[in-house]
RNA sequence: GACCCGGUAGCUCAGCUGGAAGAGCAACUGACUUUUAAUCAGUAGGUCGUGGGUUCGAGCCCCACCCGGGUCACCA
């Protein structure tokens, strides 16, 4: 039976759609065409069958509109004489109805060299079954595309009343979701869904800045420093220049030479990379969107956010609501806004700028906050804060004013030299965006360079490196900007209630196959 | 990185105290011209994640490893 080893090889069920597959060749059909242009869509089908109908407009035998549709078999129900089948496109689902009188003996038997996961095409008029579909009663039909490789489809109830879709069975294994996303996708309609929105907040987020009077830029992805945040960076090498080369791990840096420049408000959409640890927030390739603003600070940014966020949610999710697993969110501006060190005072029912650093490492080491070795006066702050406060931060919430030492590349506090201009966002306990008033003081940020510099000798391989070139840019002139960054991935997981930053990247990383 | 759970037919899973590898769906053959988790009858399909070990005998017990999920840690 089998042509050769590799055929031997195959499982049962694949061998028998190679089998198929030479049938339609001996048959004279072509198993993989070359295009196809249907007239409709299977929603437009349906919708203009239910127009005809409220309308009285059906034709003889209760007809509607005429139809060439293509799509995917993903159910088939074999009658004999008869066969009821459902197609699905990229607009959704209609059933086929193929009658062995209506489409003749020979186009009738070549439908048994087709299964469910094949692309065909099919035209005919619209009909309502006895059940209450509309169905296209098919007078004729093509393969488009033989399937060599089952779709692991489950078996679809969908409850006539509720219109609800159960589904037995299926394609559960998440590990071979994500290896191979393209079946996930073929088979769950809800998972297309999610990029559907996710490529629509784009699409707005870009609208938005785009109508602010915002330049988009591109930067280096290669860069031979990489700056503008604390990460381990991905190492790579450039053979002709000989020269190490990082990825970026942010866009930051290089968007602020731009305003140097007089680019007065650029952003940039793109993939930063951090060679960290995997979890349900943290992909090592992420998507971040940065904008950097002349003439701004950080409370003018808090003002963009807050419309930037009601611009997604109206125009792509068309309610103010944020879903974090099944709890449901409302947003309602202006945000709430915490100072980090008063939020702080208030959980320990101390003035935290009292404390010093001896007790700051006592608090945290009575509550067994991990990891505090080396930890100076505002990394103790930090983890407090991440400890007592942060888990509480549902709504969405301006965290303010971190201190100097966690925030290399932001100004100063206008009123308070410990702390600098600076905030994040969280919603739903995550943090999604991060922005400051931008240290634009060249002396200044060298000597944060350098004490970042100390903090990497001592150790911490996440301090920034000395960026001279920035510098160089700084001593040019860098008008007041404020600058932001965002997690793109994280405000989709909040917008579609997504729990995994997996369920948000179509190729999330994974461990090589074997 | 630590701990917990898992990996058995194409898919979803069961498999008792160690004693002849199972079910449903999918597939294949046949019946059925308005079905919709179609139905009915029959057939076939297995490297039990990998490699060792214990045992008369291992899907099951032991050791190591691989892969994934979860929790924690790391990650502003």
């Amino acid at each position: 039976m089998s042509e050769n080893e590799t055929t031997d090889d195959l499982s049962q069920v694949l061998r028998h759609r190679r089998e198929k597959l030479d049938s339609i060749i001996e048959r004279g059909i072509q198993p993989f065409a070359y295009n196809f242009t249907p007239t409709s869509t299977t929603a437009a089908t349906i919708t203009s069958f239910e127009v005809m109908e409220s309308a009285e407009a059906l034709g003889e035998n209760g007809h509607g509109e005429r139809v060439t549709v293509g799509g995917r078999i993903v159910g088939w129900r074999d009658m004999g004489r008869s066969v009821f089948a459902h197609m699905e496109d990229g607009h959704g689902r209609v059933q086929l109805y193929f009658r062995k009188n209506v489409i003749g003996e020979e186009s009738f038997e070549s439908l048994s060299l087709l299964d469910v996961s094949d692309w065909i095409g099919a035209e005919g008029p619209t009909f309502r079954t006895r059940t209450g579909e509309v169905t296209i009663q098919v007078e004729s039909w093509t393969l488009l595309t033989k399937s060599l490789r089952p779709l692991p489809f489950g078996k679809v109830e969908t409850d006539p009343e509720t219109g609800e879709r159960k589904v037995y069975g299926g394609f559960q294994d998440q590990e071979m979701r994500y290896r191979q996303r393209y079946a996930d996708l073929a088979v769950h309609p809800d998972v297309r869904d999610v990029f559907r929105t996710r490529s629509r907040v784009i699409t707005e987020l870009r609208r938005f800045l785009d109508d602010e009077g915002f330049l988009e830029v591109e930067t280096p992805v290669l860069q031979p420093l990489y700056g503008g945040a604390s990460a381990k960076p991905f190492v790579t090498h450039h053979h002709f220049l000989d020269q190490t080369m990082y990825l970026r791990i942010a866009d930051e840096l290089y968007l602020k030479r731009l305003i140097v420049g007089g680019l007065d408000r650029v952003y940039e959409i793109s993939k930063d990379f951090r060679n960290e640890g995997l979890s349900k927030v943290h992909n090592p390739e992420f998507t971040m969107l940065e904008w950097y603003q002349a003439f701004s600070d950080y409370e003018d940014q808090m003002d963009l956010v807050e419309r930037m966020v009601l611009h997604v949610l109206d125009t792509v999710m068309g309610e103010r609501v944020i879903r974090v697993g099944d709890d449901v969110i409302p947003v309602t501006v202006p945000f709430r806004r915490l100072g980090l060190v008063s939020g702080l005072s208030e959980a320990l029912g101390e003035d935290v700028h009292e404390m010093s650093e001896a007790d700051l490492r006592a608090k945290a080491e009575e509550l067994d906050v991990p990891d505090l070795d080396g930890a100076g006066r505002g990394k103790l702050i930090d983890k407090l804060f991440g400890e007592l406060v942060e888990p509480g931060l549902v709504e969405p919430t301006f965290v303010i004013d971190h201190p100097k030492e966690l925030s290399p590349l932001a100004k100063t506090h206008r009123n308070d030299p410990r702390l600098t201009e600076r905030f994040e966002m969280y919603i739903g306990g995550a943090e999604i965006f991060n922005a400051f008033s931008e240290l634009n003081d060249p002396i200044d940020q060298r000597e944060r360079f350098e004490a970042q510099s100390t903090l990497r000798d001592a150790g911490d391989d996440e301090a920034q490196q000395i960026d001279d070139d920035y510098i160089r840019a700084l001593e040019y002139g860098m008008p007041p900007t404020g600058g932001v960054g965002m997690g793109v991935d994280r405000l989709v997981m909040m917008l579609t209630g997504q729990t995994s930053i997996r369920d948000v990247i179509l190729f999330p990383i994974l461990r090589n196959e074997e």
